[in-house]
RNA sequence: AGGGGUAUGGUGUAAUGGUAACACGUGGGUCUCCAAAACCUUUGUUCUGGGUUCGAGUCCUAGUGCCCCUG
């Protein structure tokens, strides 16, 4: 089985930092595993890395489709495996560094999904009931089936899936030997990190970024969809937000809730996660389990 | 110093004298094809001392803190 070495974390935990100078260090290439930074022009308020870093270390899945484009998890995880099979291939080591839970497990436990693609025309179908409904509907066709009745999001999925002829039953197959290194902070320490960078960004032209994308034809409707920076700074764009006060308070306070569900994710689903201890010196800490996962002669 | 106002969870507010509520925050959780999405859930409050009343966040009184005005 091939070998992965996967960074996860939260936000502003500093893991593109830290991917940066381990794949240097090991031979490596980078895959990134953001939900957000597959789009081309979502750079400052992704956190995506600069050019300069790009050039330092190959860099991939990032910037491989256009802001509006449909692109879900599923789309990852084929490009994912293509990306790590060919860094294997040319006897490079692939390091997966991103906090989109969802994205790194898909990859790291193997999901097993579906061939078929989403069915959009029968998705705006559904899109027209109210989720009480949806949830009878979906109890109808498979009683007691477990889902939160008022996450619509949720049963409206398991209605598509049931509508191609899926069982809806998850299923999954390790395909890599997964080294998995987590970066985390105090919870107070990663408040106060989230705002510095926060702080940062705005700096840099955060806001310009997306009035940019804005004057050059993205829907602010797919921008506010994206959540977070996108979302918020839309609004503040739209006007919906007054003052760049109110808005770098109310997106502080999404972003560490964010952080909170991140860690939620990983808990649960990283019962093997090594967290590396940032207050020391996490570099070494990660290089020593590096080179044991690899094995002697490998570096 | 005098006059007026005010005091409710961490923050901002609500409650004809009749079970102290809401938002935000905080904490926990769900989630295999939009996941930075979409959801579920916990926590904790009447400034202090007297008094009126069957019953006080609410009325009276003294103190204390804060705000405004006057000097």
């Amino acid at each position: 089985m091939e070998k992965l070495i996967v960074i996860l974390g939260t936000t502003a935990a500093g893991k593109s930092d830290i991917g940066i100078r381990l794949a240097q260090k090991f031979n490596g290439e980078i895959i990134s595993a953001d939900s957000r930074q597959v789009f081309r022009g979502l750079d400052l308020g992704s956190g995506k890395v600069t050019k300069e870093e790009q050039e330092m270390v190959p860099h991939h899945l990032i910037d491989v489709c256009n802001p509006g484009d449909f692109y879900s998890m599923a789309d990852f995880q084929k490009q994912a495996y293509r990306c790590i099979d060919e860094i294997a291939a040319r006897g490079k080591v692939p390091f997966m560094v991103g906090g989109t839970g969802l994205y790194v497990d898909s990859v790291t436990e193997g999901y097993q999904l579906s061939d078929k693609m989403p069915d959009l025309a029968y998705r705006a179908e559904l899109e027209k009931l109210t989720t009480p409904e949806l949830y009878d509907m979906l109890m109808e066709k498979l009683p007691g089936h477990e889902v939160d009745a008022s996450n619509r999001n949720r049963v409206m999925r398991v209605l598509e899936k049931l509508h191609d002829g899926d069982d809806a039953l998850p299923k999954k197959q390790q395909r890599y030997d997964c080294l998995l290194l987590g970066v985390n902070w105090e919870r107070e320490v990663l408040k106060q990190r989230i705002d510095e960078r926060l702080e940062r960004r705005f700096q840099m032209g955060m806001v310009d970024e997306i009035k940019g994308l804005i004057d050059n034809g993205v829907s602010t409707e797919f921008l506010l969809g994206l959540g977070l920076e996108y979302r918020y700074i839309t609004q503040y764009v739209l006007g919906e937000i007054a003052t760049m006060e109110e808005l770098t308070e109310e997106l502080g306070k999404a972003i560490k809730r964010f952080a909170r569900r991140q860690m939620t994710w990983f808990r649960r689903h990283g019962q093997n996660i090594h967290w590396l201890d940032m207050t020391k010196d996490p570099d070494a800490e990660a290089e020593a389990l590096i080179r044991d996962f690899l094995g002697e002669g490998d570096c």
